[in-house]
RNA sequence: UCCCCGAUAGCUCAAUGGUAGAGCGAGCGGCUGUUAACCGCUAGGUUCUAGGUUCGAGUCCUAGUCGGGGAGCCA
């Protein structure tokens, strides 16, 4: 007999079929005239199917009336037209396996509302419910897009390490990698001899992989790399992971103006393939998470992004006579509740930002004739706040070895870096996109924590 | 890391310093196709932990643990 998917079973052009259905008991419902409906999902989709059990199937009593939430069954029968509202298809159970029960008293999944925090707490068997589920499938979605985007554009997808011994960019703490035995560890003259250790010098877990990207970008033109990224931050808020996956582009012979265009463009794709491949999903997040989704979504999708000289940015904050907690000066970085006025209050859509004051950015963006400012840009988007980042690098030798200095950085450790610039030069810019900030966005979820499988942040590594 | 708030049944939440309750879930019974089904009955508790105040603490105090909201840092 077919094997079919509950998506499939759920369908109409599949009544007439006999077919076997696997999958996890939503509820049972029993009904006045003696036969039992079961309401069952495989994953395969948000909604469930309804199978009809009738009372002469020969476990009737002793098996299918114990079934609880969170059973798995094995169903043969035949798909069927469905005569009550709520469905277009249900399944006529001919026989109904148990593969396992799942004790009521002590399965914590219930048909009614559970808390995010209290799922948290079940990571291992919170993917069973609606909400999670959901959030999968438009994860997978979003992940299958990033690359679908840039395949379809030409770039190289390029796997950059997760392990790097260039403690660089001061993009946050780090988190060290070792294999020396930490309630004994080698000195030499009263510090820690890294010689003795695995890579016989300090290494860390990536924060990034831009630099790699770049040195592959500088060779082939257009790349992405796409993968786990790793920030040792004490930050508990519900904005910030310790291990998250980050979606980064570079592409030579780009300016800022190409990485805003390619930006938007990457972002948009994204969400009309959300909306295009998850509706179920998307109506879920929408009925029960957060009713803004849907407008936010197409708000998004039908508005050209502003484009916004942070100079600009500031004299219409200092213009607009409302009152900061942190008070605006040009110089200054924004902070939340200034990019939350410009993009939810004063423009009303998508804003990049771009042309920062230089000594607020890294020192691989190129700075501007102005000598202030360096071709930085931030696409902020209402509701959520920066949700891409990004620059033209600086392809000037001589430029860039100022700007390491002058961030208190040793050119001689970057000079795989610089040799990009030393031999055959050319202008180049990326940026970078957080997967699960843009989960955030999309699905409406209030915490980073639940829209990654098994998130790490300060004290937690559980599951 | 800083500020504020919270922790009571499997889950979601009540309870003026004076006998710990409800809804849902579960078990049993009822109900002629149900849709988070419905109706009745039953079982279910180390009130986060450790101290303290009090005749008496779920409630007040101190410390800790865990969680949430906000901020900083950032993606």
């Amino acid at each position: 007999m077919e094997r079919i998917t509950v998506a499939q079973a759920r369908r109409e052009e599949s009544v007439g079929k006999d077919a076997v259905i696997s999958g996890w008991v939503r509820t049972r419902r029993d009904s006045k005239g003696g036969f039992s409906f079961l309401e069952l999902n495989d994953g395969s989709c948000f909604g469930n199917v309804q199978v009809l059990a009738e009372a002469s199937l020969a476990n009737y009593e002793s098996e299918i009336k114990k079934l609880t939430t969170g059973c798995s069954v094995r169903v043969e029968g035949s798909v069927l037209k469905s005569p009550a509202k709520g469905q277009a298809t249900e399944v006529k159970a001919t026989k109904v396996d148990v593969y396992g029960y799942a004790d009521a008293d002590s399965y914590p999944i219930q048909k009614k509302g559970a808390t995010m925090e209290f799922l948290r707490t079940i990571a291992h068997l919170r993917p069973r419910t609606n909400t999670f589920g959901a959030v999968a499938r438009v994860r997978n979605q979003v992940s299958r897009s990033i690359h679908d985007f840039f395949q379809e554009q030409g770039f190289l997808y390029i796997h950059t390490p997760i392990i790097t011994a260039s403690d660089c960019e001061g993009a946050g703490e780090m988190f060290k990698v070792t294999t020396l035995d930490l309630n004994n560890v080698p000195t030499a003259e009263g510090k820690v001899d890294y010689a003795a250790d695995f890579f016989q010098k300090p290494a860390y877990l990536t924060v990034s992989g831009q630099l790699q990207g770049e040195i592959y970008a500088c060779a082939l033109g257009r790349i992405y790399t796409f993968g786990p990224t790793f920030r040792a931050e004490n930050s508990n808020t519900s904005r910030h992971l310790a291990e998250f996956w980050m979606v980064e582009p570079e592409m030579a012979f780009f300016d800022l103006y190409d990485n805003m265009t390619l930006a938007e463009a990457f972002i948009k794709r994204i969400v009309s393939d959300v909306l295009n491949k998850c509706d179920e999903d998307v109506k879920f997040f929408a009925e029960r998470i957060d009713k803004e989704v849907p407008a936010r979504l197409d708000g998004f999708l039908k508005s050209e992004f502003l484009r916004v000289p942070y100079t600009e940015a500031i004299s219409i904050l200092e213009k607009s006579g409302q009152s900061f907690e942190y008070p605006v000066k040009w110089g200054i970085d924004l902070q939340s509740e200034h990019e939350r006025f410009l993009t939810e209050k004063h423009f009303g859509k998508p804003t990049i930002l771009y042309d920062y004051p230089r000594t607020l950015k890294p020192f691989y963006m190129r700075v501007n004739d102005d000598g202030k400012t360096v071709r930085a840009m931030d696409v902020l988007a209402p509701g959520v706040g920066e949700i891409i980042g990004g620059s033209q690098r600086e392809e000037r030798y001589d430029v860039l070895v100022d700007r390491m200095k002058e961030c208190g950085l040793d050119p001689e450790t970057y000079q795989f870096y610089l040799d990009l610039r030393k031999y055959g030069t050319v202008p180049h810019a990326g940026f970078g996109l957080g997967l699960e900030r843009t989960l955030l966005f999309i699905t409406g979820m209030g915490n980073i924590r639940d829209v990654i499988p098994f998130p790490r942040t300060p004290g937690n590594a559980e599951f």
